[in-house]
RNA sequence: GCCAGCGUAGCUCAGGGGUAGAGCAACGGUUUCGUAAACCGUAGGCCAAGGGUUCAAAUCCCUUCGCUGGCUCCA
């Protein structure tokens, strides 16, 4: 029998028998790798421990630990929940059941049978029960005519439609226990690893995504190997929705919403107004720094702007339509982007390449229709503001304008405290690269200086090939929260196409005229995400700087109301934001009610501090603090109520 | 926009054909208090809106609006 060379993931080379399956090249490492592989990469591919390696190959052995672990597990999960629903729900046809980031779904065709909560947990109880059996993932390749004929004999016509787009010679089937299925894997090796099983939650889905076609019922759960891993999972989803931004946002009376405004149209209260505003003051500082000229623009624009910008064709009859003057045939439209009013802006005057770049910033609010079922919260609505921006420049300024944003996207990630982000870069498709604008040569140099300049700041970033919008390249900044979720906020782009559909040029030292690029950005995106984004971050606890109450002035009873008073005006005086809380209530419940509303700050007065001109610190979550004169307590947190710098 | 579930007091929620409920908040009193909820009382509702079934509808049915979870879309 011939010899393969194994090359493992620390390049030491193995030389083991031609057929040897990974599980077998796990337990000559240790036992313990066998225990807990789950399934293998080779040369790239994520395979099944279980099948014969037959090539040389470099190999990687997954577990629980590794992506590509969890995935090969979920997957696994997936047809163990498809097995408990033929078990219970006989006839039953079966769409299609992928893992997804936090575990797997089945989409699943019950025949018109209603799907419940308790519906759940029989399920979740058939699925331990199967997992108990101990079945292997057994992979079979079948020939297309048998793996038709076996879902016809079946009544699986979602499956036979699948079939339909693949090749003979590559299709396979995975069985476990009772349960057949077309699936090209990779399973785990038996189902006795899945040890907890949750399923979260019942959605329609349409088939394959296409609304036209029969909606069908959608399966989230998830699986552990450990229950206790399942109980921390819970713990989590539990922690996320205490700290959903709706929830938060009603509690701190930071924003609401009117059925009378509007569904998706925020309305912003005193306190979610001040966050906001400190958000602005901070960005604008920043941004005057890095060299912009803060411009102002109307909320609608004469519907030829949008013509010109190529908005009306592609979004006019999904948008708020025009708004008609008494004028005949005069029409308006709600700004969807600031863009082109800059544009305009850019057009006042001629330029000169040597005026380039030219960075037009605006806090512009603008409109947008989202389909209704689309609205969540404030991470989408139809009315929002962009801290928006844009660039325009030389095509020779493109690298280091983009190495400018990218240090102002990153200093205003740190100074939220989202330390954790990475960015996408959004290329072009290259198999079709007539589906975008703007000269070939132009587009390889904005994708590569957009790699260089992610690169020289040390940007983790990956590269998505057909991402980019059909106007120009992007990067796209994702941030981690302390939940470790991820979000997408900010977003640089390169723009071809609005210089040209504006005819903007600048004079060049050759005395021609030439098109400036244009590049947007958005730090935070829009305003709305962004707050919704840091309240679950945080919690609701903001940074000082921007809690919009910061100091609670707490009198022990109404006798020091006077002096408690006079804190407060000295406060304010120092542009601290506070209040006074001069019911007639005891202290621990005023205390009670700071520390319910999240107030950074307690500031309590009674006999002793009137007597010493002092105030009792007590700071948020962390309890009493001792006394301290004024001046000594604002100095102290002086650097904490200003605006990072 | 599509599918499913949900809309009861300012908030959180009970009640599911026969007089509309609780806690918190609000308001009025009493109390003047030292680090996470004082006590007593009062008021508060077209049970999302509209239509139907019924002797009788918050409750059952239909329509509309809104919210939630997905799907689709996202300049």
């Amino acid at each position: 029998m011939s010899e393969i060379k194994i090359t493992l993931p620390d390049g030491s080379v193995k030389a083991v028998a031609n057929g040897t399956t990974g599980y077998e090249i796990a337990r000559s490492i240790s036992e313990g790798l066998a225990r807990n592989a789950l399934s293998i990469e080779v040369n790239g591919e994520i395979r099944d421990l279980s099948r014969p390696i037959s090539a040389d190959a470099s190999i990687r052995i997954f577990t629980w630990n590794d992506k590509g672990g969890k995935y090969a597990f979920w997957h696994s999960s997936a047809h163990l929940l498809a097995e408990a629903l033929e078990a219970l729900y006989p006839g039953v046809k079966f769409g299609i059941g992928p893992p997804i980031e936090n575990g797997f779904y089945y989409d699943v065709d019950l025949n018109g049978q209603p799907f419940g909560e308790e519906d759940l947990v029989k399920v979740e109880q058939k699925m331990l029960e199967l997992a108990k059996t101990n079945s292997a993932f057994v992979r079979k390749d079948v020939s297309k005519a048998d793996a038709i004929r076996f879902f016809t004999e079946k009544g699986d016509p979602y499956k036979i439609e699948l079939l339909q787009d693949l090749a003979d010679g590559t299709i396979t089937f995975y069985q476990q226990g009772n349960f057949t299925d077309l699936c090209r894997g990779p399973h785990i090796p038996t189902t006795s690893p899945i040890k907890a099983v949750k399923l979260l939650n019942v959605a329609g889905a349409y088939w394959r995504g296409n609304e036209k076609n029969k909606m069908l019922t959608r399966i989230y759960g998830i699986t552990f190997p450990k229950q206790k891993e399942l109980e921390e999972y819970l713990l989590l989803l539990e922690e996320a929705k205490k700290r959903d931004h709706r929830k938060l946002g009603k509690e701190l009376e930071l924003f609401a919403f009117s059925e009378k405004v509007g569904m998706g149209l925020p309305l912003w209260l005193p306190k979610g107004t001040v966050l906001r505003e400190r958000l602005e003051q901070f960005m604008r500082r920043a941004q005057v720094k890095a060299g912009y000229d803060p411009v102002v623009t109307p909320h609608i624009g004469g519907k030829s702007l949008y013509v010109t910008s190529g908005h009306y064709e592609k979004y006019g009859k999904d948008s708020f339509q025009p708004i008609h003057t008494p004028d005949e045939g005069e029409e308006f439209l709600l700004k969807p982007m600031n863009c082109p009013h800059h544009c305009e802006i850019y057009k006042v005057k001629p330029r000169s390449y040597k005026d380039l770049p030219i960075r037009l910033a605006e806090f512009g609010t603008v409109y947008r229709y989202e389909q209704s079922g689309e609205l969540h919260g404030l991470t989408r609505v139809r009315g929002f503001t962009q801290d928006d921006a844009h660039i325009f420049c030389r095509p020779d300024q493109v690298k280091e304008e983009f190495i400018k944003v990218i240090d102002l996207v990153l200093h205003v990630f740190t100074s939220l405290g989202f330390d954790q982000y990475t960015a996408q870069v959004s290329l072009r498709d290259p198999e079709n690269k007539q589906k975008y604008i703007g000269e070939d040569a132009l587009w390889d140099r904005a994708e590569r200086e957009i790699q260089e300049a992610a690169d020289e700041r040390g940007l983790k970033t990956v590269a998505v090939k057909g991402e980019a919008a059909f106007y120009g390249p992007k990067l796209d900044f994702m941030v981690r929260d302390a939940l470790g979720r991820s979000w997408q906020l900010g977003t640089i782009q390169v723009d071809y196409q609005l210089p040209q559909r504006f005819e903007l040029e600048y004079i060049g030292s050759d005395n021609q005229k030439h098109r400036p690029v244009m590049i947007h950005r958005a730090p935070f995106g829009s305003l709305e995400r962004f707050v919704a984004v840091l309240i679950e971050h945080c919690a609701g606890n903001f940074p000082l700087w921007l809690s919009p109450e910061q100091v609670a002035v707490l009198p022990i009873s109404e006798k020091f109301n006077t002096y408690a008073q006079e804190v407060l005006n000295v406060l304010k005086e120092s542009d601290i934001r506070g209040f006074l809380d001069d019911r007639d209530e005891k202290i621990g419940r005023k205390i009670r009610d700071a520390e319910v509303t999240k107030v950074p700050f307690m500031l309590i007065v009674g006999e002793k501090e009137v007597a010493e001109r002092k105030v009792a610190v007590r700071l948020h979550g962390k309890g009493d603090q001792g006394s301290v004169s004024l001046d000594e307590f604002a100095r102290q947190y002086a650097r904490e109520f200003a605006l990072p710098v």
